[in-house]
DNA sequence: CTCGGGTCAATACAGTGTATCGACGCGAGA
DNA sequence: TCTCGCGTCGATACACTGTATTGACCCGAG
């Protein structure tokens, strides 16, 4: 039989591990939000049908805990922190840029355990950067004060900055009265307090608004460490 | 032409309102989850075919839109509030208490724009709770911190729920280690402070945890008001 | 050389949101 | 009283989703 005769041995498929798989789920979230990963788009990304990733995860939820994951290996902190007020407001200000930088992921913050390696990793660092500063379970409280501050924050402005770029108003002319609508019934007198607020409130953008939040957070937790548990 | 011979006067459709439909999409999703709630089912419920409710929403999204809206009645206080204090706590725990109705809620919460009439009506109590106590400015940033403290909070107490209630474990074993996947991790001695917290943490149950998180924030609100602004 | 096992993908299915369109009942005008 | 137009309703259709099943096919062991 000759080379010519014989068929072309037939293409082996690609490698694939979840690390493949993860960066392709992220890149296509990060192009089209999250309801832009569909199983089947992320398969063609990796030249693969869709049953393959089966292989690797068991459901869609689980490619979402693992998208969860590979970005809060974004945000474990460089070097241990100096004190326990840097590593909570240095974990807040990271996860605050990796949702920037990864829209979609104020839609899973929060929204499920995070036991991955890195989530396990960021809680430690916490933590540890309370050792010694409390007890246990002040220490706890703390860090779940501030990430709730943070998780809701961060939601609240993804979501402004969302309908914002989607009702296309510029910037101040949505900070001021969020589209027609509001205005609209702003103009009715039934909510003079919020009017007032619209109106004369001096317009903060967001990054300071969340830095002064979360100030505000961390003076709490100052106030607790300070004295023993009540 | 006898009675018998005329067909009987068709079935005249059910006369529909925005309210069913969400009172009928509610149900749905009291029951399971926001991810049960399709256009198909709403208008099942209706007795209608599902292209009837694009005369009433133009789109899903309108739905939870309207669906948000209407859990919001539910928050609105009963009564003024006493003190800007009573206000803000009052708004973060009749949320919880309705996310806890509608675990749903969460998934919503700060995800989107609440300028629903029960969402602006929310915004504006809260906000006249703090008239005349301190500029407008400063009630903003209170206002946002606080609402970001309860909606990040909500979502992780919700997330948490739903985690245990999946894994079928009671609720003493989760909280303690969140499963056997946690408990190998913690025994490697990759994370001596995360393993620290679990065996020497007190448990404390989700609302003396989200109370006492609430009472910081207040406090830290608190602080800010007695002095004007920096 | 053959056979068994395991891997991969094609097919299938039930369900989704939404666009299109055809039929049909009702109210207005003759 | 008849008729016509309009507007409303739902059947159908489409592109897509997550996932179960199944069948083909390659590799390595006997």
């Amino acid at each position: 039989m000759t080379v010519w005769e014989r068929p072309e041995p037939p293409t082996r498929p690609v490698p694939l591990d979840r690390e493949r798989i993860v960066a392709a789920a992220v890149a296509l979230a990060d192009e089209g939000g999250l309801e832009a990963v569909s199983l089947r788009k992320v398969a063609a990304r990796l030249n693969a049908g869709p049953m393959r990733l089966y292989g690797f995860i068991s459901t869609k939820d689980d490619l979402f805990d693992l998208m969860l994951d590979e970005v809060q290996a974004e945000i474990l902190p460089g070097e241990r922190a100096e004190d326990w007020r840097e590593a909570l407001g240095g974990l807040a200000r990271r996860t605050r840029e990796a949702a920037l930088r990864h829209e979609w992921l104020a839609e899973l913050l929060g929204g499920r355990p995070a036991l991955g390696p890195n989530g396990l990793a960021l809680t430690e660092s916490t933590l540890a950067a309370l050792d010694g500063v409390t007890d246990v379970d002040t220490a706890l409280r703390a860090v779940e004060t501030v990430s709730s501050y943070f998780i809701g924050a961060i939601r609240r402005e993804v979501a402004a900055l969302r309908a914002e770029r989607a009702s296309g108003l510029s910037d101040r002319e949505w900070q001021r009265a969020r589209g027609p609508h509001v205005t609209r019934e702003l103009a009715t007198g039934r909510f003079p307090a919020l009017a007032r607020a619209v109106h004369e409130g001096s317009e903060v953008d967001a990054a300071t608004s969340f830095a002064t939040g979360l100030e505000w957070v961390l003076d709490a937790v100052a106030a607790r460490l300070d004295r023993p548990p009540a």
